[in-house]
DNA sequence: CTTCGACTATTCATTGAATGTATAGTCGCG
DNA sequence: CGCGACTATACATTCAATGAATAGTCGAAG
């Protein structure tokens, strides 16, 4: 439920509505998957369902009806709870890339070469992007960066042990 | 609907069933999540709608019945789609850890640093099972470990910059 | 020989996540 | 005054994921 927790941390400073907390998340975690309004006004619903939120005032000037919503009491021990909580460091791969590696086997390798370079192209975008994006922006290129040079990396070991293979 | 892709691959050999591929994947994908069965009647389902695969026997040979599912003409073609596609490469980042660095903003140093360890501890983890795994396992924490090396790049990139803005 | 647990095989119910579309009012502009 | 842009929410649908339920077979222990 990383998404309720998003918008929790959005709703500790004040009562927000929908509307509001998906400009702020497309803001704030810009680099981020846009948050699709249907997905906004669901969390919300859930959140209230669990008492981690609660409708504070519908207002109603001059526009359309807006729905305020505030954290509880329940809410900040959860998003506390949330912030100081490690990341379970991923007890298993979940990758697109891998299963695709899995399932090729060692018919892959065509695959491999055609993924570094996709992945290389990107790089270079993301590089460029940094030179002119606010510091969320900069953190998340750095953050795909990243990840994105792990990629090639495990790409290198795994054309490497598929050349092993070969020669054995 | 990548583990439907997966699914393909494992029925391109013969016609298999359901519980059947549920052992193939949790085998042959070793490291990966393992699949639950709802999921695998679920998405065998799904393929036959979509006519890329379909039922080809139904079994009754001393135990429950079985329903044999063979890939079709368009499976193959998907499939083959599908293993020759690149990767798009992440046009955004979908990560926990960095939505909780964009929330808790500069609050987040003594939770990067608790995650640093945490990290470091499941590599050598991955490190320890590389040593007895099956090659397939061997790839899976190769991923994990560049993955959770990333992270860990990442994290000090992130404490540095928020190192500047205090100075700031 | 019988019952108990393990294994094979599938189904169902529920929840959450995600997407796209519909609705409805306001505001400014030409 | 009519049209497009923006604010704000709701609804329908689909996919993904989890857990529990069902039901039959088989071998081993008592």
């Amino acid at each position: 439920m990383t998404t309720g927790h998003v918008l929790l941390g959005f709703l500790v400073e004040r009562a927000k509505h929908g509307y509001e907390l998906k400009k702020e998340h497309d803001h704030r975690l810009a680099g981020a998957k846009p948050l699709a309004y249907g997905q906004v006004y669901a969390t919300l619903q859930r959140l209230e369902r669990d008492g981690l939120a609660e409708v504070a005032e519908t207002q109603q000037e001059g526009g359309p009806e807006r729905t305020l919503y505030a954290i509880t009491a329940d809410g900040k021990a959860e998003l506390e709870r949330w912030l100081n909580a490690v990341e379970p460091s991923a007890p298993f791969v979940a990758s697109p890339l891998f299963a695709r590696v899995a399932v090729a086997g060692k018919d892959a390798d065509g695959f491999l070469v055609l993924q570094r370079e996709a992945h290389l192209a990107r790089m270079r975008e993301l590089t460029a992007e940094k030179a002119s994006g606010s510091p969320a922006q900069v953190l998340a290129a750095d953050y795909a960066l990243h990840h994105l040079d792990a990629d090639l990396r495990w790409i290198e070991t795994a054309l490497a042990r598929m050349k092993e293979h070969d020669d054995a």
